[in-house]
DNA sequence: GGGCAATCAG
DNA sequence: CGTAT
DNA sequence: GCCC
């Protein structure tokens, strides 16, 4: 029984004398042993003054069997000269060229760079230019992502939140105590972010260099994701289907989170890489094969591998099997080897998707689910919700999570996140301790009861109660996955079928839950890393010391960043995904 | 060559 | 184990 | 696929 998909699939990308692209195995032994210095973008102009045709001869040559380009001035985007004095050099340069900061290198640039076998860094060699004009606007444009983003979360919670600690604030202690391999102390981050950055030899024109907010780090968390590329958003959607086939493809699974931290990388880097794409294997997370890939994206428009992905009726069938709640690639494949080649087919073929849900109910409102949710109708689902919570446990607070919360203008899904007030007994019971989980789930049955018979809820999909690793006693939560239709109004002219998340909490661990259920996915992941590596266990329950069972109080999301010293990452700019 | 997030219910 | 978050 |  091969599960392998693409076997079964009709070779649909032969096309012409193109390239064949297997699906299943790429071609990775098409790469040139002679391994290129400079990139084909590499467009290199040299200074006749001063050197002899000879040495101007070989030197030109030198640059094409590095893999680089000659050009003349104007489209150069490197040029190189002998000369040391800039005042000199400027003479011999045109005015476009000192306008657009083309970098201007000594010529023992080139002769390092075929010495080592790599494109060494143009800083040290760098006589004028490099500077970024853009650097500046994009900084800004940075900035009021940041500043802009008031979150709506401010209308529902009362408290007023601090805010983001500084750097060094006073519960370092914790750090200090698990100080050990390899819990960094922040000075140590510092130097690695020196360390990271140095060796980004790109350059070209306006690049990383002098750009003190672009750090090349292995972590999402800690650097600052927008929701879309301002530059490489069409490479990053290109990617995202080498991710999505390496899912569906099986055994890959590890490839697709390569392209995932790759992605996010590219997310978080904010320049183009156009003009010199064999840099992009200098950022962490992007290696050999997917640098390669991103030279032909922008040598070429496109892609190869994902123009035949695109067109592959398997991976478009797959897909759309995998809309299906309870259908995972697994799945996918399994109906697609069974022959089912249309949502019909799955509902034939029948089976158990183990959940509530009949297969035919998921397929019927599946057109609505597909459809995508303005903040205006998350805002007004969510009061439906807090409204009626509020009456069974007054006092409570929420905050709307999800792709809401990081400023997607458009949301799948709607996440809120709710805080049960502190129980405050008379003199007794101090901040830390038990929450009374069973009225946790009493709030949770009576909320769901209520919406249900109000018709607002109209499925339950799944009910859970994550909790803490070691002992369900410590800290657990009510997670409530249904299905609502809201009623007509203002705001929701055309009421549809909407998935939302409930999440219930007690306040002691409200900032883990908050924290969690924010994401993106590769943020999720890369702070959980972080937090392993610190020697804690992170999750939407809570933020838990390795060896300990009890969560830490985190009652705000800046407490977990502050005890992992982690730097606060606005949730707007945490869009470490596709 | 080991590790890649961590948890849930069916 | 496969799936969902 | 990538990183340590």
């Amino acid at each position: 029984m091969s599960n392998s998909v693409h076997q079964s699939t009709p070779s649909p990308n032969r096309k012409g004398k193109q390239k064949r692209i297997d699906l299943i195995e790429p071609q990775n032994e098409s790469s040139p042993k002679r391994q290129r210095v400079l990139s084909s973008a590499t467009r290199i102009f040299i200074l006749a003054d001063k050197l002899t045709t000879e040495e101007h001869d070989a030197l030109r040559s030198l640059v094409v069997d590095l893999g680089g380009m000659n050009a003349n001035m104007t489209f150069a985007n490197v040029i190189l000269t002998s000369m040391r004095a800039p005042r000199r050099i400027e003479r011999y340069l045109n005015a476009d060229v000192i306008n657009r900061h083309v970098p201007v290198l000594h010529t023992s640039w080139l002769h390092d760079s075929a010495r080592e076998r790599l494109l060494l860094a143009y800083e040290p060699y760098k006589i004028m230019g490099g500077a970024s004009p853009e650097l500046e606007k994009q900084r800004e444009e940075l900035g009021l992502d940041v500043v802009g983003s008031s979150e709506h979360e401010q209308t529902e919670e009362k408290k007023a939140i601090p805010p983001p600690s500084p750097p060094h604030s006073d519960s370092q202690t914790l750090q200090e105590e698990t100080n050990d391999d390899d819990s960094q102390t922040e000075d140590e981050d510092d130097a690695t972010f020196q360390r990271a950055l140095t060796p980004f030899q790109s350059t070209q024109q306006e690049d990383c260099e002098g750009d003190p907010d672009w750090k090349n780090v292995d972590y999402a968390c800690m650097r600052p994701s927008p929701l879309k590329s301002k530059q490489n958003q069409a490479l990053v959607d290109e990617l995202e289907v080498l991710r999505l086939q390496r899912i569906l493809a099986g055994k890959q699974e590890m490839n697709a989170t390569a392209y995932g931290r790759a992605i996010s990388a590219i997310k978080a880097y904010p320049h183009s890489l156009q003009p010199n794409p064999s840099n992009a294997k200098n950022l962490k997370g992007v290696g050999p094969k997917i640098a390669k890939l991103i030279v032909q994206y922008y040598e070429e428009g496109r892609i190869a591998e994902v123009d035949a992905i695109r067109k592959d009726s398997a991976f478009q069938t797959m897909s759309r099997f995998m809309q299906l709640y309870g259908v995972g690639p697994k799945r996918a494949r399994e109906y697609y080897s069974g022959g089912a080649r249309s949502m019909d087919d799955v509902i034939k073929m029948g089976g158990s998707l183990g959940v509530h849900l009949h297969i035919d109910e998921c397929l019927r409102i599946l057109p609505d689910l597909q459809r995508t949710i303005p903040r205006l109708e998350v805002e007004e689902i969510s009061k439906t919700i807090f409204d009626e919570l509020n009456i069974i446990a007054p006092g409570s607070t929420y905050v709307i999570c999800g792709g809401y919360r990081r400023g997607k203008p458009e949301s799948n899904d709607v996440d809120i996140v709710i805080s049960l007030p502190r129980p405050l007994q008379r003199g007794e019971e101090p901040d830390r301790g038990i929450w009374n989980v069973k009225e946790q789930i009493a709030v949770m049955d009576k909320l769901l009861k209520t919406l249900k018979r109000k018709a607002f809820i109209t499925h339950v999909v799944n009910v859970s109660t994550p909790a803490s690793v070691y002992e369900m006693t410590y800290s657990r939560l009510e997670l409530a996955e249904v299905v609502v239709m809201p009623s007509r109004s203002e705001t929701i002219p055309v009421p549809r079928y909407r998935r939302v998340d409930i999440i219930l909490g007690p306040w002691e661990t409200h900032g883990a839950a908050v924290l969690g259920w924010t994401g993106s996915r590769q943020f999720e992941r890369d702070i959980r890393l972080l937090a392993k590596h610190k020697g804690f266990t992170f999750h939407s329950t809570g933020l838990v010391h390795q060896g300990e069972r009890a969560p830490l109080s985190t009652p705000q999301e800046e407490d977990i960043f502050e005890i992992l010293g982690l730097e606060y990452m606005p949730p707007r700019l945490r869009n470490c995904d596709a």
